[in-house]
RNA sequence: GGAGAGAUGGCUGAGUGGCCGAAAGCGAUCGCCUGCUAAGCGAUUGUACGCCCCUUAAAGGUGUACCGCGGGUUCAAAUCCCGCUCUCUCCGCCA
């Protein structure tokens, strides 16, 4: 949620905004909501005011035996005309709020202002892209082939887009799970945390997902409960109408979480293999910090993330989302894009945002200046560190060996038994 | 799923219709006192939204709202009534 201040002081910069996010908001409704909430609030108050005043004075009146009937009555007109007011005060906030619910946030000046992912412009790469002596392979076939991944089963016990895992191939994604998780807590310094995997509205509604993206959720029926799309949800939540206080800042929690989406609107898009699914895994990293210092943290989660490529030997690289691509609470996003040689191309693997006070401001997350000092929005952050299914991808595709067999990455051997490679398997 | 108890400020906890934005204690901040420390004394100590003042903001003044959430009764609700949510205890069920 914008400050409503900034789009009573410059709704101009908002509307010019909202123009290279490719958006279309009308912010035309905006000032004439806000001018008809101020009108009933003077009102109101003045009327409110009024009845305080006098039924004091009943009260007096009443204790030295005196007759009050005649402004009893009065006061029954005023009580009643209050009422009406605050009907209509009411609705006029949550117009007012429902508006403002719906309109993303600013981009930073520093993000690129353009039309779409092509327009991303790539701010670092590294590592050396395998060279093969045969023609690489997708993962998709890759895993059936070693009968690690199976998708015709997922299909079957689910339907499109579940993946079964077994074997080498479960063991892999837990292992990659472990790595991440001791990675981020032992040289990273964030505390693991283990939430809840569906969370109620008012989560969803103070990170952004709703009101305006019902349709990406799944919702549990007979409650009003949703599935977690990413940990980012429940983990940001937990600090929900809270007051840190400055000297605990940053707060930096790092989680494992299976992730739900809806993937409305993806038809035909990523139909094979792991890379799009219903359910993924992914560990993910949530920062809280002063406003200040906020643009600093998104630099670091981003090392934080492209880190774990590192130790796995997979190239990668970096781009930063522009105006049309960022998504709607970000105020500016990394994506970490990892090599993927079985599809010829950089697959994302992690989105780093730094989302300023706007989801603060939703989900009331604010600190205390000093021991005493005003309060005020946190800023909150949020990267993956990484998307766990698409790191078994990149581990397949770029391990991939010419006798089918794939090489495991050195970091990840002590999580799996000390093997090195998953073997190709046996015809039967 | 059944029965009961509860939800008040940073914390503990009083408050059954008006004198309550809320006692008291703790904590915190500032000051005083004090060889040092401890103790003691005094003051301050919520949030949001309006309006006034003002170049904007802050500060200041003023008003309104907020005692889990939503509704109702009343001239007037932390207090009475109804619904909901959450917490705790007991029973049942369960990994």
């Amino acid at each position: 949620m914008l400050d409503i201040r900034i789009l009573r002081q410059n709704l101009d910069l908002v509307r010019r905004k909202m123009q290279e996010r490719g958006q279309k908001i009308d912010l035309d409704a905006f000032a004439a909501l806000d001018g008809k909430r101020r009108d009933i609030l003077q009102e109101v108050e003045a009327l409110r005011n009024e009845r305080n005043t006098v039924s004091k004075e009943i009260g007096e009146k009443k204790k030295r035996k005196e007759d009050a009937s005649a402004i009893i009555a009065r006061m029954g007109e005023v009580s009643a005309r209050i009422k009406v007011l605050e009907d209509a005060l009411n609705q006029a906030e949550e117009d007012l709020r429902n508006l403002l619910l719906t309109i993303p946030n600013l981009p930073h000046e520093s993000v690129v202002c353009g039309a779409g992912s092509e327009d991303n412009p790539v701010i670092r790469s590294w590592g050396e892209k395998p060279a093969f002596d045969f023609k690489p392979r997708p993962h998709w076939e890759i895993g059936e082939s070693l009968r690690i991944l199976d998708f015709a089963c997922g299909a079957k016990i689910t339907g499109a887009r579940f993946t079964l895992y077994r074997g080498l191939g479960a063991l892999l994604e837990r292992a990659i799970i472990n790595f991440m998780l001791d990675l981020h807590t032992s040289e990273h310094g964030y505390t693991e945390v283990l939430t809840p995997f569906m969370v109620n509205r008012a989560s969803m509604t103070g990170t952004g997902q709703l009101p305006k993206f019902e349709e990406d959720l799944f919702r549990v029926d007979k409650t009003d409960y949703f599935l977690i799309p990413t940990a980012e949800v429940p983990v940001t939540n937990i600090h929900r109408d809270e007051i840190l206080a400055e000297k605990d800042l940053p707060v930096r929690y790092v989680a494992y979480s299976p992730c739900f989406r809806a993937e409305a609107g993806s038809y035909g898009k990523d139909t094979r293999g792991l890379i799009r699914q219903h359910q993924f895994n992914k560990v993910e990293m949530v920062k809280f910090t002063v406003p200040e210092n906020s643009y600093d943290e998104l630099e670091k989660l981003t090392a934080n993330a492209e880190e774990v490529l590192r130790r796995l030997g997979i190239p990668f690289r970096t781009v930063s989302l522009c105006t049309a691509d960022l998504g709607f609470s970000a105020a500016k996003t990394y994506d970490v894009e990892a090599w993927m040689p079985g599809q010829d191309a950089y697959r994302e693997i992690s989105s780093c945002s730094n989302f300023e006070d706007f989801q603060a401001r939703r989900a009331s997350i604010r600190f205390r200046r000093g021991e005493q000092g005003k309060v005020e929005f946190v800023h909150t952050l949020n990267g993956s560190g990484l998307a766990v299914g698409r790191t078994v991808v990149a581990v397949l595709e770029n391990g991939q060996q010419a006798d089918g067999s794939v090489l495991i990455p050195e970091a990840l051997r002590s999580y799996m038994k000390g093997i090195d490679r998953i073997p190709p398997a046996r015809v039967a």
